[in-house]
DNA sequence: TTAAAATTTTAGACAAAACTAAAATATATA
DNA sequence: TATATATTTTAGTTTTGTCTAAAATTTTAA
């Protein structure tokens, strides 16, 4: 099939659309992503280009063909369905899962990652509130909107999911017990700073900036 | 941290040493495992030497040093663990457990392989009758006697493991409802060719060669 | 015990995936 | 619009793991 150092580069430039309007890439951006050349870069997009997972045009930039975008979305599948098990079964906290996932994902096998998905019971999102696809690629949408976004105070609220992954940030939420699925409340908004005073589930309240609300999904 | 080709080398290298009696291991058999040329052999030995995983005299042979026996153990640890995964709690054959347990094995995370363990309750043996080695290295031992070598008949026997651990074996034991754990009585053995007329579960009759009988272990 | 056969090693080459340095092209700005 | 800056590509190297062919060594057997 494909080798690990092109699946990377898959999921890379898949990651790199979802946050940008452009379904074309640049190397830099591509560069950047993976802590690589954009020598490197280019090298690589040569093999994917002649594999038909990417179009490309020299200097403008490539974007995923169909079968590109595919493979992009069953890799994240799997990874996401890793970590799934990793924190359901195996009782990893949501900050440790993504490097071994990041690993796991690249197992062949096709039988092995439906059974996953049928043993963890077709979970619709992972430990971090993102989307897993089903067998055909497809998402579950949701409706979520940023912490920072939310006016009402006093409202319950449920926490759905994140905006950064960095096991820094996971960690800090960690501590003071945020995590998808906790019931939260805006006690007040201060607003030179938008920081918000929080209780988190009956625990005592807490105060948290706006940088950091910014990266926290809920329920609208 | 070591590449896939250099665990892989060092499988090959332990499980060579398990069939005969010699520790030292020559160059063609590790090529002939592997299915790979001498010289490839030549070149990995070298590098796994300067690791100290290997020691080795030109023209002579090498063997595991300590490090290299305790990396090569883990390994089958790893591998094994996963083997009891997929068949326990994914539910594949025991005859299709081994491709993906071997990619498997190459993922590192100490803390995953601990959990795992845990996860699946501590098992001593794998789905095809093998002995699990413990953190430390360690393998439970027991006693178990080749089908072949059985002379009482009418004894009730429990079946432990295999000594081949080809697929098309382990899906001809399938077809005759042969597995671990499985209950037989030999009914009668022919003399002049060693075949055996066994009985299994509670089902009809069935005859084996003395082939087959010959790698299938069971509790004395 | 010496010649033939088998094994092992060396030498040289190749593909994958990365790098640096330099050349080519595109974009931004004065 | 012309030039400076940024990006992209090319060219040439490196490392890993493999290969084939040939040389060196060991083993087998006449």
């Amino acid at each position: 099939m494909f080798t690990q150092a092109e699946e990377n580069y898959l999921k890379a430039i898949y990651k790199i659309t979802q946050h940008t309007a452009d379904q074309t890439v640049s190397t830099k951006s591509i560069a950047d992503e993976l802590g690589t050349s954009s020598a490197s870069v280019t090298d690589m997009i040569k093999k994917l280009t002649d594999k038909s997972l990417l179009s490309y045009e020299k200097y403008y930039g490539v974007s995923l063909t169909r079968e590109g975008q595919k493979l992009a979305i069953m890799l994240l599948r799997k990874h996401r369905l890793w970590e799934v098990f990793l924190h359901d079964k195996l009782g990893f906290n949501w900050d440790e899962v993504h490097d071994v996932a990041e690993q796991l994902e690249h197992i062949q096998s096709y039988l092995l990652i439906e059974r996953l998905d049928e043993f963890l019971g077709y979970p619709k999102f992972d430990p971090h509130g993102d989307p897993i696809p089903n067998e055909n690629g497809n998402f579950t949408y949701r409706n979520q909107v940023s912490l920072s976004s939310v006016q009402e105070t006093g409202k319950k609220l449920t926490m759905l999911g994140v905006r950064r992954h960095q096991a820094d940030f996971l960690k800090y939420l960690d501590s003071i017990h945020l995590k998808p699925g906790v019931q939260l409340t805006i006690l007040s908004k201060q607003a030179y700073d938008q920081s918000l005073r929080l209780q988190i589930a009956d625990r005592d309240e807490i105060l948290i900036t706006q940088q950091v609300s910014q990266d926290i999904l809920v329920k609208p």
